[in-house]
DNA sequence: GCGACAG
DNA sequence: ATCTTGTCGC
């Protein structure tokens, strides 16, 4: 048994977090995206603050008083620039042309907050030791997993296909977005709906030898992306594949379809970027209980004409079909 | 203006 | 990821 029953993953409000903070912002003062995203505990989150500050769920904050880091008052979600320059003029900040001068005389960064992220990323230290890295099993059938999104709802697809590709059953399961796409931290975000999945393939009698994630395997600054931390609560292989590169260096100049090449981070081959079609670079890497070499070979054995492997190919159209259905 | 972080 | 028809490029 997978044992996948049972097992959750703590999922922190972090909008509920962001709020609180954009809260502690003093009339006559400013503070920048990249601050909040530190006080939220890490500051590659300042996209993710920006974009949040720039939706529905920040009516009735004092948003205004959120700049860029150089100064520049930056855009307002509830109007124009100028408005938000002159609502920082009324409380009695200086703003010349679009800027907020001198920004250190205005600027607050003093947060009283639980720095959500920063748990986050010591629960992937953590976890990150006992990822298992080493040849994968002999395979008979491959799972693939992908998340599709609707409204506030995420669905993910769990396909199970022949290690030829052949597609033979699957299943997909819906459940509450509840966390933000933050890089790095893609599992909170996806790894919900995939337990969910796997919950109900195992119900269904669907059992894999191998499970393909959408997403990364160790190619992750803390070797544990979403692949990585699915096989590691489960104890399942699995292998990560990322259509685009996350972190760390490789050059795909001149690659020909079928050749891989590796990625370092910090010294560590930690995935490959493998050509599956004539315009298409993949990035793979080992998940758990699995090692780059057994993790490049299957993924290219399930390329067919798409520069998808089978079974994710099939997990994206059916996460896709069934979060249109909505 | 350029560079640019999975989904 | 999502919004979206035909279209330009490798
Ligand atoms: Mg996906």
């Amino acid at each position: 048994m997978v044992g996948v029953v049972g097992i959750e993953l703590h999922v922190p409000d972090i909008e509920r977090e962001l709020a609180e903070l954009v809260r502690q912002i003093p009339r006559g003062r400013v503070t920048t995206y990249r601050a909040l995203a530190e006080a939220l505990g890490d500051p590659g989150a300042a996209r993710f603050v920006g974009e949040w500050l720039m939706g529905p769920g920040a009516e009735g904050l004092p948003v205004h008083r959120v700049v860029h880091a150089s100064g520049d008052v930056g855009r307002f979600a509830f109007g124009t620039w100028e408005e938000k320059a002159n609502l920082l003029s009324a409380e009695g900040v200086q703003v010349v042309g679009r800027r907020v001068s001198p920004l250190p005389r205005y600027f607050f960064w003093d947060f009283k907050g639980s720095r959500p992220l920063a748990a986050l990323r010591a629960e992937q230290e953590e976890l990150s030791r006992k990822a298992i890295i080493s040849p994968l099993p002999p395979v008979e059938r491959v799972a693939g997993l992908d998340v599709a999104y609707r409204d506030g709802v995420a669905v993910a697809a769990l396909v199970l296909c022949e290690k030829d590709g052949e597609a033979l059953d699957f299943v997909t399961a819906e459940v509450p977005v509840r966390f933000p796409y933050i890089p790095t931290y893609l599992t909170w975000r996806e790894l919900p709906c995939y337990l969910a999945a796997i919950r109900k393939a195992e119900e269904a009698g669907l059992r894999a030898d191998v499970y393909l994630v959408d997403g990364n395997g160790i190619l992750h600054p803390r070797r544990i992306g979403i692949a990585t931390h699915l096989g590691v609560i489960l104890d399942l292989p699995t292998v990560g594949v990322a259509k685009r590169r996350l972190c760390g260096e490789v050059n795909t100049e001149g690659m020909v379809v079928g050749e891989w090449r590796p990625v370092v981070l910090e010294g560590d081959t930690v995935g490959a970027a493998v050509r599956t079609g004539r315009n298409r670079t993949l990035f793979v890497s080992p998940g758990h209980r699995a090692d780059l070499e057994s993790s490049v070979e299957l993924t290219l054995s399930l390329v067919r004409e798409h520069p998808l492997p089978e079974p994710l190919r099939w997990a994206h159209e059916l996460a896709g079909e069934a979060a249109s259905l909505f």
